[in-house]
DNA sequence: AATAACCTCGGGCAAATTTCCCTATGATCT
DNA sequence: AGATCATAGGGAAATTTGCCCGAGGTTATT
């Protein structure tokens, strides 16, 4: 055999406990993974990395406390040779975007089959990209009708505050939350709104939810 | 033992997979309960209750087409004795305000620890209501401060107001509209913020489209 | 290796807005 | 007739916005 005997060693990071659990109980079942870590927000994904040094990353980036774009970037900071695979809710192809932007090497969604996910982490691991079926279909369709191309001028960070703001945080929140001055972050609303071409909130809203950055469920509850 | 010898039977519904084998591992290491059925969308749901019954139904509510809340009347519907628990990445408790006017019996968001999970699942077993802690404080917040009839409070003129400035018209263009000063508009502006109890645009636009104040399609434009 | 190009972070400051308070004029209600 | 309320807007303080700048750090390019 001419097969690596050596596992490839894991980290997940996922906020909600079950994920994990199943997560787990997935890649068990796979004989050449193993799961030597786990994290439920960013600040612990970025410390354990550093301790544990997993050959690959499968995470969500919808964490609490400084979201999941920007964790990739921290880890990638430390070892630009780290291996991340997002494993997202999102369909929106501005997430994928955005994460590869960042730095992570695959992009797959928690509605693809199980085994979506284990070839892509084979996929990551060998170095190769890897987006589920969905996201590779949005984007070709986004190619074609896009005016959305807007959302990518913004930086890894912009993106980061844009959905905040338009979560509705309030300016010393965000600043709290990312640990920087509220002046920065009232510098990049504006930097935000000059790059998208808003001159009000309102419009900067309307713009988030039309670009599906935000989800109206989440604002409005269910219909 | 007085303890019933018969286990809990549960049906999954959940979209993601991994979510579902989340589910399984975790409760399979519970003895009095058993999964006899999974689901992974809202017409699965509905087929498979009526063909297996289960005790209870564990499930999520961002399911792909017609919903989850949709679903759990429809079960209700056909079963008015279903015992249905929620269980959903929503921390905004509107989610868990619909789902109990549906017939879900509990909601309890996925950020918890999955022992409160098995505890909701025996407590909604068990005919007693029962939420997460985050939502039952999130649903008092909002006793206190949001109320569906705070719209009421707004007169005739302010709700004028209200609509343009959500759809993201001027201050100028409004005044212009109506004929009165940009002054006025703006003094409107801050009266309606006051009275609805928000303090930026951000906010306003999410409490207006809460409100059905406007339509979404209409300022996303079609699909 | 040196340079250019960029990103992030924030200070400064004038202009614009928002906030808050106040007055005034009709309607409407009692 | 007096009280209440919707509407309209002036004035001034408090804040935010818009734009410019520069310091560090990283990433590309040559």
């Amino acid at each position: 055999m001419i097969i690596s005997n050596k596992s490839i060693t894991i980290m997940l990071v996922d906020d909600h406990a079950i994920v994990r659990e199943g997560y787990r109980s997935l890649l068990q079942k796979q004989d050449g993974l193993k799961v030597i870590a786990e994290a439920e927000d960013g600040e612990q994904a970025y410390l354990k990395y550093k301790q544990f040094h997993p050959d690959l990353v499968v995470m969500d980036i919808s964490l609490p406390k400084q979201g999941g774009i920007q964790t990739i970037a921290r880890i990638k900071q430390f070892d630009p040779s780290a291996k991340i695979l997002v494993f997202s809710m999102h369909q929106n192809p501005n997430f994928a975007i955005q994460a590869t932007q960042a730095g992570a090497l695959g992009y797959i969604t928690k509605s693809s089959d199980p085994e979506v996910l284990i070839r892509g982490i084979y996929s990551v691991h060998r170095g190769k990209y890897s987006i589920s079926a969905d996201i590779a279909k949005a984007l070709a369709m986004e190619k074609v009708s896009n005016n959305e191309a807007a959302l990518d001028q913004l930086t890894v960070r912009e993106f980061e505050i844009l959905r905040m703001l338009v979560e509705a945080k309030t300016t010393q929140e965000i600043a709290n939350t990312l640990n920087i001055s509220p002046k920065t972050v009232a510098n990049s609303h504006y930097i935000i709104k000059k790059k998208l071409d808003v001159s009000s909130d309102i419009e900067l809203t309307h713009l988030a939810l039309k670009m599906n950055v935000i989800n109206l469920l989440e604002i409005t509850g269910p219909t």
